[in-house]
DNA sequence: GAACAATTGAGAGAAATTTCGCAATTCATC
DNA sequence: GATGAATTGCGAAATTTCTCTCAATTGTTC
């Protein structure tokens, strides 16, 4: 397939733009410019179209962009014409926190299970949203019955390469990482590494 | 100041080298290679050493470098030095589990304070950790009157530029930023995006 | 103290990403 | 149906970021 050249930049600001036409769309607005949705998106509208020229072309010159055409043409490379089931280990705060944020279905993900070392531990999630929380040491099994493609790590840091080869075993093809640690996967998995401390860390340089 | 032109890129990744620093003294390392500190932060040791030469010169050519002088130097340019205060506005799901989660003052940031629309709706952190949490309308006074510098927006995204505002109006001088808003700020405020949804939402792009 | 192995630091080169510039196209108006 | 305003799409230029290469330096061994 034609997805590998997409830079993963941009493929970020695709999932943004699908957002923002998402919210156009609840407005009954049907006609989108690039300086419109651009802007929306917090980027240049020159960089709006060299992203959208990777996907393809969709605009009418003069006029702009129909935002129900252009939200299917991205969604449509993005994969998110079907929901998207996810598994996530580690419900500690942050997984727990995950598992009640709601935002994530909006982008066509839906957390179907849970797992933790201790899973007696936690009680919120599972009643509060419908999310069972089994055993890490059913995760393996889950995932390759489920055919789940897409997890999320948000165990501690010393956990975090256990679970991910695990997760790598079964066949996961994507991972969203909170753990501080660097994971190793074969060059067919994709992480996405969000380390909480270092952003942080990061804007300490900037103050002062 | 000369700190201006460290790329931000730069910026980020030493404070994932702090990171490694701290983990290395605690094993009682003293010295490491580029190559070592490279692959504990999951660079490239030619990135590594690029990185640090923004910073100024540390190693010992032979030999590597002296764990303690680097997390030294690196504490001193990110400012590190000394316990950065910071307000949390927002104790939603996210916000209650990033003050519940410690990881930030191992960086050198304390949560001193947390602000929500509704703080009688909000129990846990405050009991749990010792943050207070106050009405949101006292949010300006508060950063003014502390000199707080960096602030933590865990708003939903309806409310994002509004708190913001606030802060920038209070001296706020970077800003951490887990709404899925835009944030609009003056060019001398810093902002870090993490933005959940868009992180999972590209990791469609690349499953199946 | 000479030869060797290890390792940094920095300039040059390569690659990726962003921005610019402008022709091409479309719609609305006269 | 010609003129003008708006706006895309795309190649080219500019910028930023990353990687390579290699001389310079240090400690170690014989």
């Amino acid at each position: 397939m034609e997805k590998i050249d997409i830079p993963k930049r941009t493929v970020y600001r695709l999932s943004l733009y699908q957002r923002c036409l998402q919210k156009f769309l609840e407005q009954s607005v049907d006609t989108v410019s690039s300086d419109d949705l651009a802007s929306a998106a917090g980027v240049k509208s020159t960089q709006l179209r060299k992203d959208l020229g990777y996907v393809g072309q969709f605009g009418t010159r003069g006029l702009g962009y129909s935002v129900e055409t252009l939200s299917a043409a991205i969604s449509g490379v993005m994969g998110l014409s079907m929901l998207q089931p996810v598994v996530l280990i580690g419900v500690g705060n942050l997984g727990a926190a995950l598992i009640r944020y709601g935002g994530f279905r909006k982008e066509g993900f839906e957390i179907i299970a849970a797992f933790d070392a201790e899973p007696s531990n936690v009680k919120g999630p599972t009643e509060e949203m419908g999310v069972p929380v089994h055993h890490v040491s059913s995760l393996g099994d889950y995932v390759a019955e489920h055919a789940v493609r897409v997890g999320i790590v948000a165990v501690p840091e010393s956990a975090g390469q256990e679970v991910t080869n695990i997760l790598v075993e079964s066949g996961i093809q994507a991972i969203l990482n909170f753990s501080p640690a660097v994971l190793n996967v074969p060059e067919a998995v994709v992480v996405n590494h969000v380390d909480l401390a270092a952003e942080l860390g990061s804007l300490g340089f900037f103050v002062n």
